[in-house]
RNA sequence: UGGCUGAUGGUGUAAUGGUAACACAGAAGUUUUUGGUACUUUUAUUCGAGGUUCGAGCCCUCGUCGGCCAACCA
């Protein structure tokens, strides 16, 4: 341990699963080792739920010298795929971690099968004709125990021929199950003899076609990590009731004791962490795709741009506990800001403009203005910004009618502002077209206040950001809220996707300026005053295309 | 209804049986060429009823409320 890893340990307090960990250390459990382990089924893309388990696991493996295995839990050929694999791998490194093992479910098989094997000829599993049907009635209800069948009682020998025959593919998918044999009466209704595998003629993404049987997650989960001989099997709550399974199966097959220790699942404010729902939202085109930058996936944050350091101080700042919870969306916002404003580039874009005139400025004049690329980072630089005649500022930053002075920093008429390293110029008139509609505003500017070299004595309280109308860039600015209304989804009555925010996404033509005709895709910056944006993989370099990450902090948006 | 599990400010997370704290959010203010940032101050907390104890957020009992479990999903 780090003097910093000693500090932070004595700052921070242990959470839960950090208390078990240590004692188990002080204890000499596992000879001191700790290895821990990221299983996630390769049938969807990796959210911030998820990350929340990857920056446990590998936590805690990084606190504690361990290390963590990534292992997908691919059991059920029908939902899996490729693609959804190399998602998981690139996100799980985006976020920052590197895994000791990649390992799958799947590579086990062999393995699995002969503990099956095991268990038949411990007289602890059997072969079931039924119907899925039959199985769910006879198991009974949580008040009343489930009747047996007659299969129950099959001899070794049969049980094994039969096992035998579902692996060579004799008998048709949902004639044939093999089932542990523990208690029908269990009040825990995951003990009333579980199937442990199923026939599936189905196409596997590694193995192929080589096999025609499965085991169920029961029979493979705690086993892999048996297998893997892991310390430490962290899942979420709702596999509490599994907890008797996994170490029914370890004890009867007399194998590597990994433990079983559960937290409770993120849940976030307007968004929904299933992936079955989040594929939905895919499929049925509500959102443009698993990355859509509304979507609470990793690469969705990651395309709206959101760094990895911001989601693992998220992560860090939730805590894990055993209830559950509902985080605000805002803390994420928090997260990203704080790590965005130490990071991001300082650049001018007006989002919705209006035009001023500078009518006492020489029409053919450009002066390049020199301006701070980030004020929180003096190594960041400067850069010469482009000023001229005719600039475009912000609508909103213009009333007709403005609050009194106190209140209202920027312009109206007669009023004054400074405009973002620039000079400040005071407003003497505006143009409607017929619809009222304010097109332009004519402006002086106060030849001797430009920034640094002021000498006006004039002191105004409002700064504008600003672009020069002939050097300006278009770009298309995309402005994203919340993707759901309800604040909680879990308390949502109907279908989800009645809850979809229908201006979840705004499209807008804005004006930059040009520096960032030079952006890269993903690159963070801070639009002066609107927030922080960054390059969107749909921009081409005739097209800009910015995502907003986050706005702001507005504290005028209050006092409005 | 059976079992399992949980309950601490608005939210989240802490507190060997010994002064309930930290962060975010909220409010007020200072600084500021971003109504940003930073800094200062501030509001607000142990589900209920009993019990054990000199002393209970913590231990015990009984309630109340929430979550999970009756998929050939994980």
């Amino acid at each position: 341990m780090t003097i910093e890893d000693k500090k932070e340990a004595a700052e921070k307090p242990l959470n839960f699963i950090e208390k078990i960990v240590e004692e188990d250390l002080r204890a000499g459990k596992n000879g001191g080792r700790v290895l821990t382990r990221f299983p996630p089924e390769p049938n969807g893309y990796l959210h911030i739920g998820h990350a929340k388990s990857i920056c446990l696991n590998f936590g805690l493996a990084n606190r504690y010298g361990g290390q963590t295995n990534l292992r997908f839990d691919d059991t059920n050929p029908v939902t899996e795929d490729t693609e959804y694999v190399e998602s998981i791998k690139a996100d799980v490194r985006w976020l920052g971690f590197e895994w000791a093992n990649e390992f799958y479910a799947s590579d086990y098989f062999d393995t699995l099968y002969n503990l099956a094997i095991d268990l038949i000829k411990k007289g602890l599993a059997y072969v079931d004709d039924s119907t899925a049907a039959q199985i769910a009635e006879q198991k009974g209800t949580p008040t009343e125990p489930g009747t047996g069948n007659e299969y129950r009682n099959r001899s070794i020998e049969e049980n094994l021929a039969l096992f035998e025959g579902m692996r060579n593919g004799q008998f048709a998918e949902g004639t044939k199950v093999l089932r542990a044999k523990i208690d029908l009466a269990a009040p825990n209704m995951l003990l009333r003899d579980p199937l442990l595998y199923r026939i599936k003629f189905a196409h596997h993404h590694r193995t192929g076609n080589k096999w025609c049987v499965y085991p169920m997650y029961d029979f493979a989960h705690g086993q892999s990590d048996s297998i893997e001989k892991i310390t430490h099997s962290i899942c979420t709550l709702e596999f509490v009731p599994h907890r008797d399974l996994y170490d029914w199966c370890i004890e009867k097959l007399g194998i590597f004791p990994s433990k079983q220790y559960e937290f409770a699942r993120l849940n976030m404010t307007h968004t929904v962490m299933s992936k079955r729902k989040l594929l939905q939202l895919v499929n049925e085109g509500f959102v443009s795709g698993w990355d859509d930058p509304r979507m609470p996936t990793i690469s969705g944050l990651r395309r709206r741009g959101f760094t990895p350091e911001s989601i693992r101080e998220f992560c860090d700042r939730i805590g894990i506990a055993r209830h559950e919870n509902l985080i605000s969306f805002s803390l994420l916002e928090f997260c990203v800001r704080e790590h965005l404003n130490k990071k991001a580039r300082r650049v001018m874009a007006v989002l919705d403009p209006i035009k001023v005139i500078i009518t006492n400025y020489p029409e053919n004049q450009t002066e390049l203005l020199s301006t701070e690329n980030n004020p929180e980072d003096p190594e960041a630089g400067v850069r010469q910004v482009p000023f001229s005649r005719e600039l475009y500022i912000e609508r909103e930053d213009f009333m007709e009618n403005p609050p009194p002075p106190k209140k209202w920093f920027r312009l109206g008429p007669g009023l004054m502002a400074r405009l973002k390293s620039a000079y400040i110029i005071q407003c003497h008139d505006f143009v409607k077209d017929q619809n009222g509609h304010i097109t332009e505003l004519h402006c002086t500017y106060v030849a001797n206040s430009k920034s640094g070299q002021d000498e006006s004595g004039i002191v105004v309280k409002g700064t504008l950001h600003w672009v020069s109308v002939q050097h300006a860039h278009a770009a298309e600015v995309r402005l994203y809220d919340r993707l759901f209304k309800a604040e909680d989804m879990s308390q949502a009555e109907g279908n989800f996707q009645d809850h979809i925010n229908p201006e979840s996404l705004q499209r807008t033509t804005a004006f930059v300026e040009p520096c960032l005709a030079e952006a890269q895709i993903g690159q963070n910056y801070q639009f002066v005053r609107k927030g922080y944006f960054c390059l969107d993989t749909d921009s081409t370099p005739q097209k800009l295309v910015f995502n907003r990450t986050v706005t702001l902090k507005d504290s005028w948006a209050k006092v409005k």
